[in-house]
RNA sequence: GCCCGGGUGGCGGAAUGGCAGACGCGGCGGAUUCAAAAUCCGCUGUCCGAAAGGACGUGUGGGUUCGACUCCCACCCCGGGCACCA
């Protein structure tokens, strides 16, 4: 089962000073293993941690953008281990999914039986590049298991109205019978039967996540998060503060109706009321019959139909022609600020799922606005008065009310809330606050997911599954349609069951769970993997959470980061989580993409890489090492880009200098260290002080840099003519195999034990830096003249600022320059520099 | 389109308002070798110059500053997300 050699095989090698990876590598990961070296008991007695990188999707062999993710995440697993803690570091898989329904699809496979071989492969390739887990926790969300906790917490949202049924507007494939994914739909059609897709309103599950919708704002401040993730979660949360009044519906006449209710519109710019021109509908918004004229009814239906088959980016786009995006519905409504009446519209760009569905138009202050007036020839009246400069349209910025009567002269945020407060005192509306957030859509029209667990009954109506059912495990003799419709809408033994309540026939829902429900809570179960009476025990999660360190793509920014962080906050209300476990992610670290030839890897582009063939001929601590040093981790990196060659090379140069190889090290001296014996000592010393900065900080790239510095000046040492001090080359070379163990374990490992016998370089401590070693007897100062360098010169570090003027003033160099002349002004930035002005 | 990032030698990158180009790749030269590979040593932004040295140079155009790759404004190009890929 296992194809590495066995230990006993290659421990005995004729040539001890090649540096052989194919045979290191199998046996330190077997010896990891085996000692379970990276399992963590919950009783363990160290300081917990716990670092995390998002689990996978098993897509099969690791291709190059996991094996980046999970070396970074590997390397500090092992460098915090190193600092004396017991960090947790587990792995699991996010198993449910459409890739493996699709190729279920097209070959008839069940995806269970695929998705184990995929997990397989994966599991392989990351053991190939040494990466270490806690295997004993291992989760799979579609473990009956996980399963059963998954729905066992839906029953909780639901009996807590956080999980709730409503409508939402799907892509439906009319020729499949079946729901589509975003992705399955290509330029508005079916990307397997290319059929004009539909949008068609269904019956759907949601989680309420805008209950949160605040706590999610306000915590985002406390989190040691990416500035550039925050500001997305903001600005997708979208919080804005208005105010949601009614527009009354005018008769013919152009006066108030009384027996019909006012249209409510949500607007962020209430002190432009005055310039409110015409009002906007959302096409799907369900007052459009009743507000639309018998004369327009044709046009309204026809561009009502128009709009539901195109998508909400298409819809929010600025792009392109404005003057078919609208329709007049023939009503009219009264702005209740002027009294005049004004004519009510429906336009593509406003959307039921924002505010009231309908909003207040002022084109003088909005440029959606100002196009649609000038495209249905409507009027514009600027509310705000713009400064003589400006020569756009709709005017955005700030300035004095205008053509406002009892608001003119007011700034804006004192004319809001002036026009807020006498919205209120008419009794038309009130202070709003408005969240761009939106319910998650958690139900999936698909097979391979987890069964949402609720019966229907045609007597009891909607019941949730008796927790005795649990899990409700998708059936295993199923046949695949080539549609994609889901085989449980056709599966009799899953679909008919009894009613809890009744006892008489009942169904089952076939729509499964979202999977980005299953990896919304797979960190609280990585604590307590094994309870089978619980979720989670809560003492354990008080343990391990939050996440110390949680690293993944950036592509998951938004939506995985949103819908884990509601989970949490859900849980801990509910009491399944610890009540003051608010956040699960304590520090997030987002890394770029590893592109192929400037564009995204994915399957369907058949343009992933896999570094198994690089594992296998050249070693795992060369591949690693060459993702460190690419780039920064933050950044997306081109799998071209990376120098595996050279850090194959280097890592050789490790193996000569450590392993003492002759031909390098031709002997070391004794005795007392010279001068220049005593600065490669403190040159180890700042290295071990640079490393531990870099990896704090994730600086990868530079941190590699470092090692290669420094093994450079290691072997100008060992060449030097009066030779390398033992003592000293060994401590350098020591320190340097500690501080690289982290990033390439598998080499260093080998070499820590051939140079003493019977340690394990991953259990030793992290070495410190001696502080008096720090401290340097001169500095390199740069003398500039008008900003531009003109020398350099030493001087001691603790340099008074009169003192560097005056050494730069001496400078033979500046003394030639200047001619003569007397500096205008001098900066003296002491000890770095000095810059003289003339 | 909207939200968020990014643009530095031949290439990947370094430099968190103070020496632009660390380190690596590639290239060139030397040592070693019968020869080559491997290895070791050195040089390598562009232009002018024999050299010393000088000028130019961080997507484009402006600005702030004694000083800008770094901060501000506008624009161009590339990437991620946009709620059913994960």
């Amino acid at each position: 089962m296992d194809e590495h050699p066995s230990p006993e095989a290659t421990t005995t090698d004729s040539e001890p000073s090649r540096y052989r990876p194919g045979n290191i590598e199998p046996r330190w990961q077997q010896r990891w293993a085996d000692e379970g070296t990276y399992e963590i008991d919950n009783d363990d007695p160290r300081e917990a941690g716990f670092v995390l990188s998002m689990y996978p999707y098993p897509s099969g062999p690791a291709h190059i953008g996991h094996v980046r993710n999970y070396t970074f995440g590997d390397l500090l697993v092992r460098y915090h281990t190193m600092q004396g803690k017991g960090v947790l570091s587990p792995i699991g898989f996010d198993s449910f999914g459409l890739p493996a329904e699709n190729a279920a699809i097209k070959s008839g496979v069940h995806p269970r039986p695929f998705t184990e071989e995929r997990i397989a492969e994966l599991s392989s390739s990351l053991r190939r590049i040494g990466a270490v887990y806690d295997l004993r926790r291992t989760i799979k969300s579609h473990d009956p298991a996980y399963i059963r906790w998954n729905q066992w917490f839906f029953l909780k949202f639901y009996e807590a109205g956080l999980a709730y049924r409503s409508t939402a507007i799907v892509n439906w494939c009319p020729g499949c019978h079946t729901v589509l994914a975003n992705e399955q739909v290509i330029e508005g059609r079916c990307e397997r039967s290319d059929d004009l897709v539909e949008r068609r309103d269904m019956a759907q599950w949601f989680f309420k996540i805008t209950d949160y919708a605040q706590e999610l704002l306000d915590n985002l401040d406390d989190l040691d998060w990416p500035q550039r993730v925050k500001l997305m979660q903001r600005n997708w949360i979208g919080r804005s503060e208005g105010a949601e009044f009614g527009l009354p519906i005018a008769d013919d006449t152009g006066n108030a109706r009384a027996d019909v209710d006012p249209l409510p519109v949500y607007t962020t710019r209430p002190d432009t009321s005055f310039g409110m021109t015409f009002a906007v509908m959302s096409p799907e918004h369900p007052r459009v019959q009743e507000l639309t004229t018998s004369e327009q009814l044709e046009a309204v239906a026809k561009f009502q139909a128009e709009v539901a088959n195109r998508s909400e980016i298409d819809r929010l786009s600025t792009d392109g022609a404005i003057d078919k995006r609208g329709v007049f519905t023939g009503s009219s409504v009264v702005n209740p600020f002027t009294g005049n009446t004004i004519p009510l519209y429906l336009a593509d760009y406003v959307l039921m799922t924002y505010g009231t569905g309908a909003i207040m138009a002022v084109p003088g202050q909005d440029q959606r606005d100002w196009d649609f007036a000038s495209a249905y020839g409507l009027d514009i009246v600027r509310t705000v008065q713009p400064p003589d400069d400006f020569d756009g349209e709709a005017f955005v910025g700030e300035g004095p009310a205008i053509n406002s009567q009892w608001l003119d002269g007011l700034g804006i945020d004192e004319a809001k809330s002036k026009a807020i407060e006498w919205i209120e005192s008419e009794g038309l509306g009130s202070r709003k606050v408005n969240f761009r957030l939106r319910d998650w859509l958690a139900s999936r029209q698909r097979f391979w997911g987890c069964p949402i667990p609720i019966i229907y009954c045609d007597d009891c109506g909607m019941r949730p599954a008796p927790e005795s059912d649990l899990p409700i495990v998708a059936p295993d003799d199923v046949e695949f349609r080539p549609t994609g419709e889901s085989p449980l809408r056709y599966h009799e033994g899953f679909l008919h069951t009894t009613c809890p309540g009744c006892g008489g026939p009942a169904t089952r829902e076939t729509d499964t769970l979202d999977t980005f429900v299953d990896s919304s809570w797979y960190f609280l179960r990585f604590a307590d993997p094994w309870n089978e009476d619980e979720p989670f025990d809560q003492e354990a999660v008080k343990k391990f959470l939050p996440v110390d360190q949680y690293i993944g793509g950036i592509e998951h920014a938004i939506l995985h980061l949103m819908y884990a962080r509601f989970y949490t906050m859900a849980l801990s209300d509910l009491g399944y989580a610890p009540n003051d476990l608010r956040e699960p992610f304590k520090r997030l670290f987002t890394q770029g993409m590893v592109r192929m030839g400037g564009s995204k890897m994915s399957k369907s582009k058949g343009n992933t890489e896999s570094p198994e063939a690089w594992v296998d001929a050249h070693g795992a601590d060369a591949l690693r090492l060459a993702i460190l040093q690419a780039k920064p981790p933050a950044e997306d990196v081109d799998w071209e880009d990376f120098q595996l060659e050279g850090c194959e090379r280097f890592l050789n140069r490790v193996w000569r200098l450590a392993a003492a190889d002759p031909t390098l090290i031709d002997g070391v001296r004794d005795g007392e260290p010279t001068e220049n014996d005593r600065e490669i000592g403190a040159a180890t010393h700042r290295l071990i002080d640079r490393i531990g900065g870099e990896y704090e900080r994730w600086a990868y790239n530079t941190a590699v840099a470092g090692f290669m510095e420094f093994t450079n000046t290691l072997y100008k040492y060992a060449q030097s003519d009066d030779g390398p001090h033992g003592p000293t080359l060994a401590s350098a070379v020591d320190t340097l195999l500690q501080l690289m163990a982290p990033a390439v374990p598998h080499i260093t490992a080998e070499l820590w034990s051939l140079r003493h016998e019977g340690e394990h370089i991953h259990e030793l401590l992290w070495p410190e830096a001696d502080p008096e070693q720090l401290t340097v007897s001169s500095i390199t100062m740069v003398v500039q003249l008008n900003g531009k360098v003109r020398d350099r010169i030493e001087v001691s570090p603790d340099i008074s600022d009169s003192d560097a003027e005056a050494a730069a003033l001496a400078s033979a160099r500046i003394v030639s320059q200047l001619d003569g002349a007397k500096p205008k002004k001098v900066i003296v930035r002491a000890p770095k520099l000095v810059n003289l002005v003339v």
